[in-house]
RNA sequence: GGGGGCGUAGCUCAAUUGGUUAGAGUGCCACCCUGUCACGGUGGAUGUUGCGGGUUCGAGUCCCGUCGCUCCCGCCA
């Protein structure tokens, strides 16, 4: 027999009783009966319950065992009578007379229990990361994870994708996020980067013929965290493709969502294929947001003609300065008391509002603060432009077109949450299409990228010659879901000519762009494809799926909201050996500089 | 860098709103218990109330500072 294990602790049934088997496994729980003793014993697999019969030679040395303990168990799979039978558990129809017993690996007291769902500080759990990775939830989080890459995979090479690896360290490339750095040995001075994304090899790889490529992507950005932003590291399932359009992207993903979506969340409803699809513009007035979560029906609408005469002065005047009102519809709610309105405003005004109007049409005439002001037709062209029925009612917002769509977009969501709007059973997608290019910088008012400067905009060379900057659109696209970004696209700019004047709109000059990119312009001026991609947070799309709502639940061994590892200590310090072969010298900032200095003051006085 | 929340036993949380010796559950330790499966029972130990200062006759509670964790803003092409 093995010296481990016959079977595992999730497979013995009542066929095998009878059996002589070997167990190995954690000690769940104990029930300690006097005489008879039950232990479960836990592994990957399962539990199973061990019965000690007071008559064994080793039931003396059972003082010395602690849950958590590693054990390894030898002895008779007994069926259970129907009466003594655990239907909770699979295995529960047999249990196992303990004959022998080996211990593998004792346990100390532990910080927390992993037998019950009880909670624990972060911070202990990050530190004792493997304990928590040992309790139910967490190590149901990490299979998925793994099932779903791994149904990633399988299904991107069975539509024709290959995998490649691309370099861990390279350069520093200027745009986008906060770079981590390698110092260079050989090179004083200089400092390799780790990849924000795979970006300009997988276009280069499409440029040496690959056609499609996908890569699950380790990807490092030295920025700040979120529930839904692991700092440090995370995964794209990064993807991009030769010869196609936006569309065929957008097919490809929705298939491939589709399968994992439906495969993994069975019971949930998930949208079909092809998914919405809404401009940019479109989202940002109707929802307040570039990542609408569409399973909230509220819809916000401007409404700014209707007030630009009208006798209520605040909104007038807004409209008249230029600036927009914004309404959102809440259906049947005219119910609600009046402190449901009072914390409604105070939500609005929190969220940077000056203040937020309602009118509440009931009994067939409108109960507001502001409907006195009004005239009749501009009540009427309201309740005919929001199709109102009796019951239903408006909030309105106004100021700045910039300024009101960003609120308004917080208390659509905020009116779904608290009136519980949100069908919580369902995966809506849909894709936001038609970025623009470029937009003004508000401090500079100057022209800048408004996202990936490496997009290809929408009518070429020719829109970049004879449009307004402003109005170009690019073949950009994100895709979200409930409300989540999972990821952002392009059919990327592969024209050097094109490339160029971009960047010259953006004020950059050729020599900057050769500099930079120097690598990827050289490989355009060399015959490269229209090829375009995208890159879904792996991280994120197992977070929906599991149904959490912090992205370190789905990560074996995330860091902590200030990049560290409690249970590894990264970072660290290193020997002063290690940094002069780096020709590094640390420069301490000024307030730390002098808390180490106290800190060594009274270590000398000590 | 900024704002909010939290910080009381190993863990989860109480403490009558400033008033006696800071409690309970769980875990831990000891003893009892031969069919439990969150076993049960009896008893016990466990606290710099994150830390520092202040107000007060008196502070877990109020004030100031600081540290830690977390959520958000900035940031994330």
């Amino acid at each position: 027999m093995h010296i481990y294990r016959s079977h595992n602790c999730g497979e013995l049934r009542k066929e095998n009783a009878g059996l002589i088997v070997k167990l190995s496994g954690w000690i769940h729980s104990v029930r300690d009966h006097g005489g008879v003793i039950f232990i479960d014993l836990r592994d990957h697999y399962g539990l199973t319950q061990i019965v000690i019969d007071p008559k064994c030679d080793f039931y003396q040395e059972l003082e010395k065992w602690r849950v958590e303990t590693v054990v390894c168990f030898s002895g008779k799979v007994l069926g259970r009578t129907p009466e003594t039978t655990n239907s909770k558990i699979p295995t529960g129809a047999i249990e196992v007379a303990a004959e022998s017993m080996e211990i593998l690996g004792e346990a100390d007291i532990i910080p927390f229990q992993v037998a019950k769902e009880e909670q624990a500080p972060e911070a202990m759990r990050l530190k004792y990361r493997f304990l928590d990775l040992r309790r139910d939830r967490l190590h149901k989080n990490i299979i998925l994870r793994s099932q779903v890459i791994s149904e990633i995979r399988r299904k991107l090479m069975d539509m024709g994708f290959n995998e490649f690896q691309t370099p861990i360290l390279t350069s520093s490339s200027p745009e986008g996020a906060r770079d981590y750095l390698v110092p260079s040995r050989l090179h004083p001075g200089q400092f390799y980067a780790l990849p924000q994304a795979p970006q300009q090899f997988k276009q280069l790889l499409m440029v040496a013929g690959f056609d499609r490529y996908f890569q699950i992507a380790p990807c490092f950005r030295d920025e700040d965290a979120r529930a839904d932003r692991s700092p440090g590291e995370f995964y794209q399932l990064d993807l991009e493709m030769s010869f196609v359009t936006q569309d065929d992207i957008f097919a490809v993903i929705e298939e491939l969502f589709s399968y994992i979506f439906s495969k993994f969340a069975a019971d949930k409803n998930v949208d079909s294929t092809p998914f919405v699809r809404i401009p940019y513009k479109e989202a940002m007035l109707k929802y307040g947001s570039d990542k609408p979560d569409l399973r909230n029906p509220l819809v916000i609408a401007d409404v700014s003609s209707v007030f630009k005469e009208s006798g209520f002065n605040a909104f007038a005047s807004v409209v008249q300065k230029g600036g927009v009102v914004r309404a959102i519809k809440v259906p049947g709610i005219a119910g609600q008391p009046r402190k449901f309105y009072d914390d409604m405003i105070a939500f609005a005004q929190g969220c940077g509002a000056k203040g937020m109007a309602y009118i509440i049409w009931t009994g067939g005439e409108e109960k507001s603060p502001i409907a006195k002001f009004m005239k009749r037709e501009e009540l009427d062209s309201l309740k005919e432009l929001g199709k109102i029925s009796d019951g239903d009612v408006m909030f309105f917002l106004a100021d700045k077109e910039k300024a009101v769509t960003e609120i308004a977009g917080q208390v659509r969501t905020e009116l779904g949450n608290r009136l519980g709007l949100l069908d919580k059973n369902a995966f809506r997608f849909c894709w936001i299409t038609d970025f623009p290019m470029f937009e003004l910088d508000e401090e500079t008012n100057k022209v800048i990228f408004s996202h990936n400067p490496f997009s290809m905009p929408q009518g070429g060379m020719d829109a970049l010659l004879s449009k307004d900057p402003l109005e170009i659109y690019a073949y950009q696209y994100d895709i979200v879901c409930n409300g989540v970004e999972l990821s952002s696209g392009a059919i990327r700019n592969h024209r050097p000519e094109v490339m160029y004047k971009a960047f010259e709109i953006a004020g950059y000059g050729q020599d900057t762009v050769d500099e930079k990119f120097g690598g990827m312009i050289r490989a355009f001026k060399l015959g490269a494809p229209p090829h375009g991609g995208i890159a879904p947070g792996v991280d994120r799309m197992v977070m929906l799926l599991a149904e959490e709502p912090n992205i370190r639940e789905v990560i074996a061994f995330p860091f902590n909201q200030q990049a560290q590892d409690l249970m590894m200590n990264a970072p660290c310090e290193v020997t002063e050996k290690q940094l002069r072969e780096l020709h590094i010298r640390i420069v301490q900032p000024k307030d730390k500089k002098d808390k180490a200095q106290e800190v060594k003051a009274e270590e000398v006085k000590a």
